[in-house]
DNA sequence: TGCTCCGATCGTCAAGGAGC
DNA sequence: GCTCCTTGACGATCGGAGCA
């Protein structure tokens, strides 16, 4: 199923000359003594880098994520454990008082 | 066997925080 | 203010399970 966009989605390969009108060069960028088309190019390099590291670093998240939940899943084992066994004292010792009591 | 549903995974976008 | 990082949200894709 595509994006409303058309037929293809609205995330994906989106030029990145888009921020600006064709033909339209930003006056005051760092590099001036560039082309247009060496400007387009930078713009598209820096692009895939980001697109690089912030794939990346969402793989990252996400292990970590995983880690952490796993962690979280562990402890509640253990502490189900440690309930379980303090109910089972807890009982042996109303046993053991009530006999005594006798 | 083709179809549908569902959960897992991925890439991307966007917002917000931190450091400079 | 700008840049980079982190992460929630979203849509796309894939693989497996259940069904007609």
């Amino acid at each position: 199923m595509a994006a409303a966009t058309g037929d293809m989605p609205t995330y994906q390969i989106r030029a990145p000359t888009t921020a600006l009108p064709q033909g339209v060069v930003m006056a005051t960028s760092p590099g001036s003594l560039h082309s247009p088309q060496q400007l387009a190019e930078e713009a598209t390099c820096k692009r895939e880098l980001r697109l690089m590291k912030n794939r990346e670093a969402a793989r990252e998240c996400r292990r970590k994520k995983k880690e952490y939940v796993k962690c979280l899943e562990n402890r509640v084992a253990v502490l189900e454990n440690q309930n379980k066994t303090l109910i089972e004292e807890l009982k042996a010792l109303k046993d053991l008082y009530c006999h005594k009591a006798e």
